[in-house]
DNA sequence: CGACTTTCGATCGGGCCCTCAACGAAGTGG
DNA sequence: CCACTTCGTTGAGGGCCCGATCGAAAGTCG
């Protein structure tokens, strides 16, 4: 098993550093009193963390508690600003980029329409990386130095290597992102990630669930334009599988009759509940929403529209794929017993029309009782999803270990670059 | 998220006490250099570690090191005697027990026939720890005391609780088991605990994989009899879900058209591959494997028997349950990417015929080339996985934290009850 | 056969970290 | 103006891990 981990003091350091950022991040700004009680820690310990936390920028005063008798406290809270994270995005037909802060908000975000697979690999990289260095030139002024970088890839991603393995739509197989960003935009080949773009949507799509009150730590999310991908999580971690394949779902086969798949099986999940059957069911080969030259959110507004004013047929194609779209759900709720399913990609833009025949389906065919407690629900975070998780991955790192944060001598505002 | 864990050095001290007999069990008996290097830890803090583990008897000199020039190391190894771990299991038609010592060895097994649905479960729970309590007497000559009970059940459960929450082939619901075992035994409520029986199965499979050389840390085990569980684990860790009813895998929905399920549904995977298919399949309803009364093992051995003289109909009929199987078990791959897929339950017994469809299928309705590098492979412990880990889970006390083994005052070879 | 080399394991001092207790600081309420 | 309460800092204390050191126990080689 992964037991080789041996823990020296320092070690021990890092995690109440990290116990403390966390818990700032759960409950916003708090006393050290009182993140004292919340952390379980001493208040003597929580004053010498607080104190390196803020030598470090990652923390700073924010006032003073009211109410109550007896002194005050002084509140302590994170300092967004003081470090970012970025998200790339790779998809068929653009490439995108997200920047948040240490709180996870949104500080910049771009899209740019490209033809992926027509350009290849290294001028697609090129693109993200020229992405990126635009990106951290513009948020330059506003907040610190990036702490990582995460790629999101609709494919098979080999994460230790830093490379694609495999990603039919875009035609990439074998590709070296990570070395390729590296070598472009000078950023240390350790703080360039590669993910699958399901599993970063999950993961965003759970911080996205968890700044509420109820803790979620089980989740699957279904993300897919023409293929379909899924994320799982369970416990709070995600499921990768053993050389990270795992989530492949829109291969599943629910129909041993079912038409063709691009994979060459039949019935896949995808011939079924993919852009492209939906597109099918809901309008004929001249309709404008199958004119593959228009943006995907612009034929999903033309849907959404339709729907709205209870055009039968789109209707109909809804209420067909939110029911194909049940019965796999419910195979994986009766697996892996998610507190929620998220529903992204297209299928985060026709919410109002999925989520009632998927619920009806679920609740039908699993066996726990009240589908074992699990809510489909629509994404909050839509198609940027993915790249919002790649820059949440990268926070992590700091998150995770804010001793990666070099002290400063001074309390300066900003650190160098 | 559960970040909520404040470490103090107490803490660190046992999680570096718990890397060592981690270390132990995995490669054996190593000297106190030898474990420096695997664990990381230095010398000096490998030797204070080696005296506390020795003090609480979880480890014993055993020889010195050959070969090599230098001073010969001195071998330290886990005393398996040291203490016990009890497995209990409930099913359908049987009662039973396994004790394993601290190596993971058996070292007492016991199974009774017994109606459990229709005796009721108290007089279940009464059976339950009457095995327990002469389990304990037989081996109390030979090891230690138990660290703990993890009693098996088919069915839904509150681990938390210690209760069963469903269990519909028992006829059980809401049945306090924990609580019963402990006030017939004595044993302290917070020593034993009740898991669902695939899970348990799995974490037995998952240990009984690792003793080789290439880790497993992804696996997926499928136990059965007329029904059929599912046990998942990913990166090492029980997949349980929210409300820990993950794994509820026999009534995914296959068919739509498919005949009727106990659940009341149509086509559930266990309609396909559940001992009553394999049994409707391969016999008319007055041959003997169809007979009720006669033992699960009997009658398996005559299905093995026919099989094995190449009896055409029982072939087919392993041919159909093997490709059912195979198509449920790719859903499974495709979602979960495991390293192994070990087929436990009645399946265990019919591996020769069972395991080449189920490749077949797996191969071809695998996206992830190879089947993602997933094995199948028929399950080494059998009937007994799900007791087993029973033993394993009450053992991880201890392994997880050494410190629950109170020092002994003298170097004494038993513990006192 | 004896000195040298190599490796092992115990011990000691040092440094890091967390905790407890004590204390001053900063408010509220009477 | 004085209790009273709560907050945050400080210093003493103890636990733990680590590096260095040293004796012990082999093998090696002349």
């Amino acid at each position: 098993m992964g037991h080789s981990r041996p823990v020296d003091q320092a070690g021990l350091r890092r995690g109440n550093l990290a116990l403390l950022v966390h818990t700032l991040r759960e409950r916003g700004a708090l006393s050290r009193a009182q993140l004292a009680v919340r952390s379980g820690l001493s208040k003597a310990t929580v004053s010498s963390l607080v104190t390196d936390l803020e030598l470090r920028g990652l923390v700073h005063s924010a006032g003073v508690s009211a109410g109550g008798q007896g002194r005050p406290g002084q509140l302590v809270d994170l300092r967004p600003t003081s470090v970012c994270g970025i998200g790339l995005d790779i998809h068929v037909g653009h490439v995108g980029v997200v920047v948040t802060d240490l709180a996870g908000e949104l500080i910049h975000t771009r899209r740019v329409a490209c033809d992926v697979p027509g350009i290849g690999p290294e001028r697609a990289i090129d693109q993200l990386a020229e992405l990126a260095v635009t990106a951290l030139r513009e948020v330059a002024g506003t907040v610190g130095p990036p702490v990582g970088v995460t790629v999101s890839v609709p494919g098979l991603v080999d994460t230790a290597a830093g490379t694609v393995t495999l990603a039919p739509r875009l035609r990439w197989r074998d590709v070296a992102i990570a070395d390729g960003l590296a070598a472009r935009t000078g950023l240390p080949l350790d703080r360039i990630a590669v993910d699958n773009d399901a599993n970063l949507g999950a993961m965003a799509e759970l911080a996205a669930m968890n700044t509420g009150s109820v803790p979620v730590s089980d989740l699957v999310y279904l993300t897919g334009d023409f293929g379909i991908g899924g994320g799982v999580i369970s416990g709070g971690r995600l499921v990768r599988g053993s050389i990270g394949f795992a989530g492949e779902i829109g291969h599943m086969a629910m129909d041993p009759l079912g038409p063709y798949c691009s994979c060459g099986r039949r019935g896949c999940w995808e011939t079924q509940v993919g852009l492209g059957a939906l597109l099918h069911a809901c309008a004929d080969t001249d309709d404008p929403v199958r004119d593959p030259t228009l943006d995907l959110d612009q034929r999903m507004r033309i849907v959404r529209a339709r729907a709205a004013r209870d055009d039968q047929r789109t209707l109909d194609a809804l209420h067909q794929i939110g029911s194909a779209l049940g019965v796999g759900v419910s195979i994986l709720v009766n697996l892996l017993n998610p507190a929620v399913v998220v529903l992204g990609g297209y299928f985060a833009a026709l919410p109002e029309w999925l989520v009632e025949p998927i619920r009806n389906q679920v609740v039908a065919g699993v066996l726990a009782p009240g589908a074992g407690g699990a809510k489909v629900v629509g994404s909050r975070l839509g198609f940027t999803a993915a790249t919002t998780g790649g820059a949440l991955a990268a926070l992590r790192r700091v998150l995770d270990d804010p001793t990666v944060v070099p002290p400063m001598a001074q309390q300066d505002e900003e650190a160098p670059a």
